[in-house]
RNA sequence: GGGCGCUUAGCUCAGUUGGCAGAGCACCGCCAUUACACGGCGGGUGUCGCAGGUUCGAGUCCUGCAGCGCUCACCA
């Protein structure tokens, strides 16, 4: 079956499409729980289906599928679970601006309407993204793809939801909240960017009530003071007992607020104040105390009794109807403006009024939403938070930690419970991460998860409110009893039921009967929220005035449950899964980025520990390096730099890609990828012209001429992923390309040759098939040991996640070991020789198993030739004859096979070849060339050991001993080993003087190496405290390099003579 | 401000327990040689960011400084 003749070059389009296929035929990537083998399983970190994937993800994913390709041939059940993600506020937004294009709002339509055209948009990059998966080789267990919203992951999110309901794990909150005005949502504290603004401190005077003059506050929000319930100034604060007890008459507003004593207020430098706190330089030492608009006010606020009013609307801005009920006439004409405009009428009025006392530049981080770009407000309201600061939650992240990498001591109590299925289970490649991982759960807050957006999973809480007065609740008979009913039956009802009151947001007690809790508690307003297990339980409340949560949850509640959704969790056999979870949770990494490691890593182990007995959802995290573009700029599908790995498949070839991304993968450093445009009308490459955009950011213009013809204009992937540019048929769009991945391709193209010429050294079909073969000559006992080397090398690199050792493991194997050495080495008798041919068969069937993670196209599309040869097997390698190379064993190799001896011998036959190709070289010599080699005792034996291997690849024509008494007029000498050994018939007449001025250069070279050696061991520390074996190997080089030094001054001495 | 990382050949980067610096690309010379010009052979290239310290010996360990990047915190 085995093709005998492979085209000249390898060509990635011609071969892909056909490996792809037939993997898919064959299902080689598929697994079932009952598969043999131990489980292995990898979860994709599910991208966004807001766009298509880029280098980065490339990367990732490469990564991933190296891990998952070797674990697989290791005889694993090697699982890799594929899919996407909704990513709630990121999509809605991307499908807003669209419809916005077409004028169209998203309120304009209904929620169904609208959700069915995310829906659409989904539906379309989902596909786009399956396709660059499987176009780049991603392994997948295809037969499983989820999306984070498809019924099973739908079931795992509402269960997970009410078994955090239930545990008290989940709460309703009124407290500030960041919040985005132009989407209008919450944001968690990590979707909030901190971008350096410039803006000013203001300093406000506001008169003393009493009329006996005024304090001044400082801020940088100047707008705020609309909503200012209390001025805070420091109680150690040389004014402060002066004003104790006074109160302060707002200016514009005119409510009266008091002025309250609180050591958060940093001092001024001339008061006190540390002068090292930068605050301390800006402080007037009073400040305005704002609970609605400021987190740290919030605190204050609440510290000293003092109320909050909100005085903006959800778009930011200044209104009447979001609790400010006490608007003067004066603060009346603020009402309606912007946030931004209201910044400057304060200010205005202020300086109109004479109570501006000064302002000054200043330049500070100020919160950014991570979708909308605009100044997060922090904003009073109502959401659902996950209690993530309890000790079931963050201890028991912080207890999956492996020991050795918890830095210190972990918090108090946590250490102390008993042990738990999990803990200590969890590692992080590189070990440094772990800091991260631990710094970020010490300091964690509660994660506010309800999103104000339609697209995502909807909040299975169901909510009224009721007035309790003498009469009673107002509830219905029907309503208590069914809630009564749910209280008194636990979980097991499928709803559970939450009361509190309004005004403060206390908690009732509720046992069974509701109406009577609610009576039990007295009169006044109080909230019922009911949260169902299943959506008939809650539609049945409707009846009952209750009203289902508009929002939808934080799309990382979702993400957090990816390695047990996507399992069937919590009811496998419904979805048809049952074993999958048993199976495959843990998994045994995540592969991701450093970001990550707060907003997902960390969720994952929380919710997985939690939710299923302790288990660890990973044993290992794998944090791979970024991929920034030339400009040091990380590629994001948001900044619209990002490479379609496609448009490098397009000119390198899918391995090509995936070599170079494996090659780069450093651990420490970041990959900076410069990037080309292919102008499609030459198909050459250029760099592209930049532009700057506003964020400051440098992209590809839009749109780029011909260099050869500027007349001829194109897009390019940048602009028309912005939308700033549409390609058109005079317009044409302009793929990238980058030529930092010719390595992989150049690499594929030598695999390929290297193949089709050992293909060629085999008779038809091979050789007969016999025993196990032991190689005779050193040659061949090297390349097996060399490849014993590989093997470990290969493996070694695997298991620590260093890929690019891996990926220069296979490099030296296959082009310097392989081909360089071992194919050029055989070549005159290889065809003679059936032994040589079993060892030639084995490392070439041995180096597509070893390459194939990596390089998996043009390994399988050389397998079937590979495996068409027949013959017989070499001792102490183990091969197990396989159809698909995908599916195939990973090469076995006995320790025996690495033999140190033939190593260290044919290294002495590729220095002496080196050595005599090293003066071919110097002196011009023709390759066809060959030349005679006169050789002492060392080169003597070196050559009869090689057996012909260095005659043939130095390019002799014959050995013949040296002899001193009788040298050829054109006999150039050489120092080698500390001896001499003589090369005639170079060239037609030798230069002598060249010959002379040659042998100088290497006594120098030689002669500084040996100083340095006898500096070192003249120096009486260095023979006191260095290691024995170390002094004693420093002697010995010190007598080789004085050893070529006499002998290259004898050979010298001898051209004189001449 | 806290934490982490980086600074090595023109470029992109290795350098895992301290023992006189490496790869690929680029560059120069030779080569149509029947596996491969996406190739072969040969070549040179470095105050290892700066300044101290430990050591017989430092790219490697420690301290300080500078620059770059990421991350967390900070809207007085």
């Amino acid at each position: 079956m085995g093709e005998r003749t492979l085209a000249k070059a390898y060509s990635p389009r011609e071969h892909e499409p056909a490996c792809l296929e037939r993997w898919t035929r064959e299902r080689c990537f598929h697994a079932e729980p009952g598969d043999p083998g131990a489980p292995y399983s990898v979860f994709i970190p599910p991208p966004n289906v807001t766009a298509a994937l880029h280098l980065g993800h490339a990367l990732n994913n490469t990564l991933q599928d190296a891990l998952v390709r070797v674990a697989r041939m290791r005889g694993a059940n090697a699982m890799w679970m594929p899919g996407t993600d909704h990513a709630g506020i990121a999509t809605q937004t991307v499908v807003e601006k669209r419809l916005l294009q077409q004028g169209i709002r998203r309120t304009d339509l209904s929620r169904e309407t609208f959700v069915a055209k995310v829906q659409e948009w989904k539906d379309e990059y989902e596909g786009v993204i399956l396709d660059q998966l499987r176009a780049m080789g991603a392994s997948c267990d295809y037969d499983r793809v989820r999306f984070t919203m498809d019924p099973v992951c739908t079931a795992a999110v509402r269960e997970a939801f009410f078994r955090l309901f239930c545990d008290g794990l989940i709460y309703r909150g009124k407290r500030l909240v960041n919040w985005d005005p132009v989407s209008q949502t919450a944001l968690a504290d990590d979707e909030v960017e901190m971008e350096e603004v410039d803006g000013h401190f203001w300093y406000l005077r506001y008169p003393l009530e009493d009329g006996s003059g005024h304090i001044t506050v400082a801020t940088t929000r100047p707008e705020t003071m609309l909503g200012d319930t209390g001025v805070a100034v420091n109680p150690k604060d040389p004014r402060a007992a002066a004003l104790r007890g006074k109160r302060v008459r707002l200016p514009i507003v005119g409510r009266v607020i008091p002025i309250v004593e609180d050591d958060y207020v940093v001092m001024p430098v001339s008061r006190g104040g540390d002068p090292s706190d930068p605050k301390a330089q800006f402080a007037s030492g009073f400040l305005k105390v704002t609970p609605a608009h400021d987190a740290n006010d919030w605190d204050i606020g609440l510290r000293h009794g003092l109320v909050a009013i909100n005085v903006m609307a959800p778009d930011a801005s200044i209104s009447d109807r979001h609790g400010w009920t006490d608007v003067s006439d004066e603060a009346r004409g603020f009402v309606g403006m912007s946030r931004e405009d209201a910044r400057r009428a304060v200010v205005t009025w202020f300086r109109e009024h004479g109570l501006l006392e000064d302002a000054k530049p200043y330049r500070h981080s100020v919160g950014h939403s991570y979708r909308s770009h605009v100044p997060v407000e922090p904003y009073l309201s109502d959401q659902w938070y996950v209690r993530v600061t309890d000790d079931r939650l963050r201890g028991a992240a912080l207890r999956a930690m492996a020991p050795e990498q918890v830095e210190g001591a972990l918090p108090a109590g946590a250490a102390a419970l008993p042990a738990r299925a999990g803990d200590g289970e969890l590692r992080f490649f590189p070990p440094r991460y772990a800091r991260t991982f631990q710094q970020w759960h010490e300091g964690i807050r509660d994660w506010c998860i309800s999103r104000q957006l339609w697209w995502g999973h909807q909040i299975p809480v169901w909510s009224r409110t009721v007035s309790v007065t003498a009469q009673g609740s107002g509830l219905s008979a029907a309503a208590s009893g069914a809630l009564g009913a749910a209280v008194a039956a636990g979980d097991g009802a499928g709803l559970a039921v939450r009361v509190s009151r309004i005004s403060d947001g206390a908690p009732v007690r509720v046992e069974g009967d509701i109406e009577a809790a609610l009576r039990a508690a007295g009169p006044g307003d109080y909230a019922i929220h009911a949260c169902a297990r299943h959506d008939a339980a809650g539609t049945a409340l409707e009846a009952h005035g209750f009203v289902r949560d508009p929002d939808v949850l934080d799309t990382w509640f979702s993400s957090a449950l990816w390695p047990m959704s996507t399992l069937g969790w919590p009811e496998p056999d419904r979805f048809g899964m049952r074993g999958l979870l048993d199976t495959w949770n843990p998994s045994a990494v995540l592969s991701t980025a450093r970001e990550i490691i707060t907003l997902w890593v960390s969720r994952m182990v929380m919710m997985n520990r939690y939710l299923l007995g302790g288990r660890v959802p990973f044993r290992h995290v794998f944090i791979h390096s970024i991929v920034q573009d030339g400009y040091g700029q990380k590629m994001s599908k948001s900044l619209g730099n990002g490479v379609d790995p496609r448009d490098i498949i397009a000119t390198h070839g899918a391995d090509a890609l995936r070599f170079c991304l494996v090659q780069m993968s450093t651990g420490t450093q970041d990959v900076r990828l410069p990037v080309d445009v292919l102008c499609p009308f030459t198909g050459e490459s250029f760099a592209p012209k930049t532009v700057t955009t506003s964020s400051g950011h440098t992209v590809a213009a839009p749109i780029q001429s011909c260099p050869k013809d500027p007349a001829k204009r194109m897009v390019t992937a940048f602009g028309a992923s912005s939308g700033q540019a549409v390609p058109t048929d005079e317009m044409p769009l302009a793929r990238n390309t980058s030529a930092r991945f010719d390595i992989g391709r150049n690499f594929a193209n030598k695999l390929w040759n290297a193949t089709r010429f050992a293909l060629a050294q085999f008779p038809e079909g091979g050789d007969p098939a016999g025993v196990a073969v032991s190689p005779e000559r050193l040659v061949d006992r090297w390349m097996l040991a060399t490849f014993a080397r590989a093997v470990r090398a290969v493996d070694e690199s695997v298991d620590g996640y260093q890929f690019n050792a891996c990926a220069e493991a296979l490099y030296n194997l296959v082009w310097r070991d392989f081909c360089d050495w071992y194919l050029e080495a055989i070549k005159p008798t290889v065809k003679s020789d059936p032994r040589q041919r079993a060892v030639l068969r084995a490392v070439l069937d041995g180096s597509m198993r070893l390459m194939h993670p990596v390089m998996p196209f043009v390994t399988e599309a050389l397998w079937p030739s590979v495996q068409g040869i027949a013959g017989s097997p070499v001792d102490g390698l183990r091969l197990d004859p396989s159809a698909t190379l995908a599916r195939a064993a990973w090469p076995a190799a006995r320790p025996g096979l690495d033999d140190a001896d033939a190593i260290a011998r044919f290294a002495r036959v590729q220095a002496l070849v080196l050595a005599i190709r090293n003066v071919r070289g110097e002196r011009g010599v023709e390759v066809k060339r060959r030349i005679t080699l006169h050789a002492a005792a060392a080169a003597s034996s070196i050559v009869q050991d090689g057996a012909g291997v260095v005659e043939t690849l130095a390019g002799l024509a014959s050995v013949v001993p040296l002899d001193p008494s009788s040298r050829p007029a054109d006999a150039v000498p050489v120092a080698f080993e500390g001896e001499e050994f003589w090369l005639s018939g170079l060239v037609d007449a030798v230069d002598t003087a060249a010959e002379s001025q040659r042998l100088a250069k290497a006594i120098a070279d030689r002669e500084r190496v040996a100083a340095g050696y006898r500096a070192k061991l003249s120096n009486p520390g260095y023979l006191a405290k260095a290691k024995p074996e170390l002094i004693e190997e420093t002697r010995s080089l010190l007598a080789k390099a004085e050893a070529d030094i006499a002998a290259a001054r004898k050979a010298r001495e001898s051209l004189a003579g001449a």
